[in-house]
DNA sequence: TTGAAAGCGATACCAG
DNA sequence: CTGGTATCGCTTTCAA
């Protein structure tokens, strides 16, 4: 590997003015710039960023940790990610959290010591601040971690009503709420929107738990919907749990929508494969990634922007899970 | 942030005596130990990998250049390779190719300026051969780009045929293959297979290109069912297809697997939550990354393994897309 | 068992 | 415009 000095020998120039030459910064008059250009080509150099950071301390390596990229919720996160800090001359450290504290600890340590740019978080840890001492840009996407640190969220509460008040539109009077892991502040505020919307209707309704996947959730809703027959709508706060539901109701035979109408959330791929295909609240999965790492690029490129938060609305897509019959 | 200089002047020894303790490289004495590791308590200090590379040229990163991971078939190999990146020490960069020979070779040279420990590599450049330059360990994955470079694939040619042979056991008598794009060798082995099947048991059948997106495949396939009502067995080259192929019958009210079966290839999540649930050669995706991503790491330790190519079986997977009716 | 000092490959300040 | 050189933080001989 060529190095700066063989291109400055070569060149018959200081290294200096290589170095300028390849920052664009300072002059280089003509001919020693030709013949840099001359001598990169023939030695075929090409800079390296690890002496570079060192020198500079800056680097432009992204790190993104998320907790798993098989949740079928990240894959479409991260490619926007990617995208975006492609496009502004970064690359991206994928790491895989597993909702497991200590696993996050080590990858923000890790990356500290790589010098990487900043970090964009989908944090397990919402409460303890293990990032106060991380010195680095840092913005939380999807769960927020603090209120120092820049966030990007979907309007989960208004997400959550648009979906509930839909669901009695059509005609559902027997609501069940699946919601999240009690931790998950997204999910608490789901719930909140859920019980907003059938307070303003002055319905009433059952609320279980179930992870955010669709197996576990397809045994819980089985024995639920088994023991509850009459309830007629339910409003998933993930669209793993709401697929979950459907399998378990087409299990009891139950006719979707005719029998049992239901909303989940997310808007992940296969709700749309699915069949019936799944009326769902889409979050703007790609939309969140692209304004999590824009405002992350921001911060690293000297933009203070004090707490600044923002709140993506998502969208309620009417598929086949739910009948619309305007409450007659 | 502590440099290793400061940790030295606290703990009153020179920084080669803290290199060699943070290293566990030769000798280190038990009064030095101690001061060393109050000194790194005290000042909470953390190495500098980007130092560390820039002195021993090595670096504890490897690329993972794929073609897009929202393509179903990658979040499941991303996580393999970043387990087992992690498992070994190492962190993962996650490149996204768009099958786009320009981003590919961006990334090559990207990853090459950051002094990668090596690269893993879903290359659209199988003829091309422009990883000659490229003095890094790396691994091919799913696709082989040379044949010195080691290569991690699934037993296309086995599967293929595990998938015809059952179709025609379960009594299709008129196949239709839907193959992938035509310069992607895996699914020119997958077409080998099939009509390596075909040619045993004296069948004939057609053939239609799609590439691998369900929409597209549901498009192609409702004019081509519309068109030729006499088939009644598809081997599709990739799950994706198999899936646009399945909606496509449904718009056009076949029952499956009555009318027509289907067996799909690649064996992703979404296969088994579709209606029916697709039959499918899965491959040990998860086993795919972590053998290519233990393979690399072996080059990247010094074991040279000349050129060593592994092939992983499929397997089949039976579900609802096809009957099992041992040909009457 | 320890430390001094020479790199690693760039950047950037300061003179010229 | 250009070049010398200190510096970034760590590793690694080589002597002591």
């Amino acid at each position: 590997m060529a190095t700066i000095s063989d291109v400055a020998k070569l060149a018959k120039v200081s290294v200096a003015t290589v170095s300028r030459f390849l920052n664009d910064s300072g002059y280089v008059g003509t001919k020693s710039r030709e013949s840099i250009e001359n001598a990169i080509k023939e030695l075929n150099y090409v800079p390296s960023e690890v002496a570079r950071s060192l020198s500079t301390k800056q680097s432009d390596i992204i790190g993104l940790i998320i907790p798993d990229i098989k949740n079928p919720f990240f894959p479409e996160l991260a490619r926007a990610v990617e995208d975006t800090a492609f496009e502004y001359g970064y690359t991206v450290i994928l790491c895989n959290s597993d909702e497991n504290a200590m696993k996050e600890k080590h990858y923000l340590e890790k990356l500290t010591k790589k010098y990487v740019a900043g970090i964009i978080l989908t944090s397990i840890i919402e409460q303890e601040n293990h990032w106060q001492n991380v010195k680095l840009p840092i913005v939380a996407l999807d769960r927020p971690i603090d209120s120092k640190v820049a966030t990007v969220t979907t309007n989960n509460q208004k997400g959550a009503e648009l979906a509930t008040s839909y669901l009695l539109e059509c005609g559902a009077k027997n609501l069940l709420c699946i919601s999240g892991p009690k931790n998950m502040t997204s999910s608490q505020t789901r719930i909140e929107g859920f019980k907003a919307a059938l307070h303003r209707n002055g319905v009433d309704a059952h609320i279980i738990e179930s992870p955010y996947d669709f197996e576990i959730a397809e045994k819980i809703l089985y024995d639920y919907l088994k023991a509850n027959p009459s309830i007629d709508g339910i409003f998933a706060c993930s669209d793993a749990s709401a697929i979950g539901a459907l399998k378990a109701a087409h299990r009891l035979k139950l006719r979707i929508p005719e029998d049992i109408q239901i909303v989940g959330f997310d808007g992940i791929q296969v709700g749309n494969v699915v069949t019936p295909s799944l009326t769902t609240v889409a979050q703007n999965i790609y939309l969140l990634g692209q304004t999590a790492a824009e405002l992350l690029i921001k911060q690293i490129e000297g933009q203070k922007l004090a707490q600044e938060s923002i709140c993506i609305d998502p969208e309620l897509i009417i598929r086949e899970t739910t009948r619309k019959e305007r409450s007659e």
